[in-house]
DNA sequence: ACCTGAACACCGTTCAAGT
DNA sequence: ACCTGAACACCGTTCAAGT
C-alpha cells in the first residue's frame, strides 16, 4: 500500500518510477522474502523493461541499500515512540525491548536484510537507533536500575545484543523447537530481568 | 583443505564427487561469501558438468542444509570443549562465550547460514548445541552466579539471545561504528557481569 | 550407477536506439 | 531526461543420452 497513489502508466514515460519501484520493492519483500526478490520480478510487475530501473538505481544493491535506510528510519520511530509511551526508565527497557521485537516480528523481510552484510552506508544508518538505546540506559542508571558507575555505551551495548538476539532467534521459530515458545513480552521480561537489578 | 585428499580425476567418473562438493562449497563459502556461492561455479571448479551435482544432491539447497549440519556439529564441539576448559562455573559462561563469538568470526559464512531462515531440520540440528548452555546455567545456578530458583532454559535463552547478538552484531564492524568495538574476551566479559553477579 | 550435453526459464547488467 | 529492445554472461534445474 503506498503511501501516495501511483499515476495510471499513460505513455511512455511512467513519471514516477522511482517511488513506485521502492514500494513494489517492499510488497515483492514481504510476499516472498528477500531470495526471491528480482529486479526483472519488480520491472514485470510494474510494466517496465528490465532495463528501466537502472535510470533511478545504479544496481539492485543500490536500491536495496535504500530500504534498508527506510528500514532504520522506521525502526527508529518505532523505539522513540516506544521510549516515549512512559515515564518509568525502568519500564521504557521494557517497551523498547518489545518495540524491537515487534519490529523483527512486523518485517521480517527488511528487519533480515538491514542485519545482513550491507554496505557500510547501512551501518551507519543503524547508529542512531541506538542512541535511543543509550539514553533509556542512563536514565535506568540514574533510577538505580542499571549499575550506576558503568561505561552507558557498553551497558546499551549489552541491552542491544540481547535484543538483537532474542529477535533474531526468535523470527523463525528458533524457541519453539526448545519448548521456550513465549511472548514477546514474557520474553524481553524474562531477558531484562537478568539485566537489571 | 580437505581432510581426506581428493583422488584425481582419472576418468569418466569423478569417484568421490559428493565429498569433493561439500570440500569445494566449503572453499567458495569462505572464499566469497555466501552471495556469490553457486553450483555452477562449484561444478566448474571441480571439473565436472553442470549437472552432475544432481545426482548427490537434491538441489543446492539440499548441499547447504548439509553444510549447515556440518557447521552445527562443529560449533557443538567448539562449546563443548570451551565448557570443558574449567571446572569453574562462572568461568565456564565466559570461555562458552568467547568460543560462541570466535566461531563466528572464523566461521562467518558457516555461521551466517546456520542462522538465516533454513528449514526445519536444520533448526532442528542446533538444539544440541544448546544443551551446553544448559548445562552451564544449571552449573552457574549451583555456584550462586545466577538466581537458583529461575527455569535454566529461560536463563540460558537470555544468555544464547545475548551471546548471538553479540556475534551477529560484532561480526562485520557493527559496533565499530559505535566507538565500542572491543575484542570478544571484554565484549562477553561486559555482557555477562551484567548477566550474572 | 554416475556423469555429460544441451536445453529451459530466469537472473543482473549494459547499451544503442527510440520518444 | 526517461524508457525500450536486444543482447551478454550467469544462474538453478531437467532430461535424454553416453560410459
Amino acid at each position: 500500500m503506498p503511501s501516495t497513489p501511483r499515476p495510471a502508466r499513460t505513455s511512455y514515460h511512467h513519471g514516477a518510477l522511482r517511488e513506485a519501484l521502492l514500494d513494489g520493492a517492499r510488497e515483492l519483500l514481504a510476499e516472498g522474502g528477500a531470495d526471491s526478490f528480482s529486479l526483472s520480478a519488480l520491472a514485470r510487475r510494474l510494466g517496465v523493461s528490465t532495463a528501466a530501473p537502472y535510470r533511478h538505481f545504479a544496481d539492485k544493491d543500490a536500491l536495496v541499500d535504500e530500504l534498508c535506510g527506510e528500514g532504520y528510519r522506521e525502526f527508529g520511530r518505532a523505539l522513540t515512540q516506544a521510549a516515549s509511551s512512559t515515564t518509568d526508565a525502568r519500564e521504557r527497557l521494557d517497551a523498547l525491548g518489545v518495540a524491537y521485537l515487534r519490529f523483527a516480528r512486523e518485517h521480517p523481510a527488511v528487519f533480515g536484510i538491514m542485519f545482513t552484510d550491507r554496505g557500510p552506508a547501512v551501518l551507519a544508518s543503524g547508529v542512531p537507533t541506538f542512541e535511543v538505546l543509550v539514553d533509556a540506559v542512563v536514565a535506568a542508571q540514574d533510577a538505580g536500575a542499571l549499575p550506576p558507575g558503568a561505561d552507558p555505551r557498553v551497558l546499551a551495548r549489552t541491552v542491544w545484543a540481547t535484543l538483537h538476539g532474542l529477535a533474531v532467534l526468535g523470527r523463525r521459530g528458533g524457541f519453539t523447537k526448545l519448548a521456550i515458545d513465549d511472548d514477546e513480552a514474557r520474553l524481553v521480561a524474562d531477558a531484562l530481568a537478568l539485566l537489571t537489578r
